[in-house]
DNA sequence: TTAGAATGTGACGAATTCGTCGCGTTTCCA
DNA sequence: TGGAAACGCGACGAATTCGTCACATTCTAA
């Protein structure tokens, strides 16, 4: 529970028979579980352990400390989330500004569906944010938005199209996990989300625009 | 440290006499001071009582239990800048574009300022957040942004007046937030700032032209 | 079959933190 | 000026949490 530390978060020791393997899993699950219906500050390996059916001691053979559990569950999430909205971005059957509407409201849905559990994620972030591998892959974040940036805004600066891409992809981010806060009906998410792809189209329009 | 309890938050005994008032002065500073310089997970009624040069017992005195300081460190932040805020959109001196930028500016500026103190007390929200009180502050939120938008886009409906509103309220907050997480310089801030102020006024001119 | 590697166990020590309580000190006011 | 109320103190009990370690069990390969 140490803030200014910043402990290894690496996986302590690969799983080479087929049983811990299953156990990692197993406890990644319970962690997910525990996250979501306890809370950050309620989440603790003796707590994940006992949801997993399992003892602390084992929970240690393959995460050094609680950092990484959380960290290893971050991590999922962003390849999970980075997959997704790269798909859509790069889907050609769709005009890039549907594809933009399209990646809000898939952003914005996932968001919701799993709100406890990634806010509960979030607010364990001081724990596990400052360790170096956490700010690794921190940086290979919105590549998708840039590549989808250079084929709308063709005639952009590179420096305007990436202050418009970092902009477009904080907002998305944040707003959408603000949002997911508190509980959302469908059609409340649908407005909300169509109010922020307009505020993306219009933004990008005008961008567009002023280097024409 | 629970995360289900409901603690009470508001303050346990007024200061009658000169010496506590004070007392309750220093003791808010050095709530900020520790805040700032050991983060949330190092913020101890202890370390607090030390900085201030005073007993923990005087501490209790005053607050219930440490949410209620963090609360009262936040209730006094969201007071400052929602006055900022209003002063700036009610400052008929300038067009309604204008005060936009310029509310957008001064927002980010003011995060960016104080950036470790805020990003320690957003740690430690989930330690006052679930109170009631909290609750109830929360509503009172972009009164002033509502007023500004009737102002600007009087021919729109409530309903789409209302979460426009929403919409560049948790941007502005959200994204000014993420932004200052990381150290910035004067420059890139003008620039960011200026993005998501173009971002604004082109989502709004939009709104604006759809009804008319 | 069997040695030894991999895996799994859970009681336990060390550390930290919260908030209280009994008691001493200062201030106020009649 | 004297007593009551306000104020201030800090050692301490209760609770929680982290992560380890010595030992038990299961698996693999020769």
């Amino acid at each position: 529970m140490t803030d200014r530390r910043k402990p290894r978060i690496s996986q302590r020791k690969q799983p080479k028979q087929a049983r811990s393997t299953e156990l990692v899993a197993i406890i990644l699950e319970a962690a997910v579980q525990v996250l979501a219906k306890e809370g950050a500050t309620r989440f603790t390996t003796a707590r994940v352990a006992e949801k997993a059916g399992v003892s602390v001691g084992s929970v240690y053979q393959y995460f050094p400390n609680k950092a990484a559990i959380l960290f290893r569950l971050q991590s999922d999430e962003w390849k999970q989330t980075s997959d997704l909205l790269r798909g859509i971005l790069e889907d050609s059957r769709f005009a890039p500004q549907e594809r933009l509407r399209r990646l809000v409201h898939a952003f914005i849905r996932s968001e919701c569906d799993e709100a406890s559990m990634r806010g509960a994620l979030n607010d364990a972030a001081p724990l596990y944010r400052d360790a170096p591998e956490a700010q690794a892959a921190r940086v290979s974040g919105s590549r998708a938005m840039q590549d989808f940036l250079r084929e709308t805004l063709p005639d952009t600066s590179d420096a305007a199209r990436t202050l418009a891409g970092e902009l477009v992809t904080t907002t998305l981010k944040t707003a959408g996990k603000e949002f997911s806060e508190r509980p959302r009906k469908p059609a409340e998410i649908a407005r909300f989300s169509d109010a922020m792809a307009d505020m993306f189209c219009a933004y990008l329009d005008r961008v567009a625009k002023r280097t024409t």
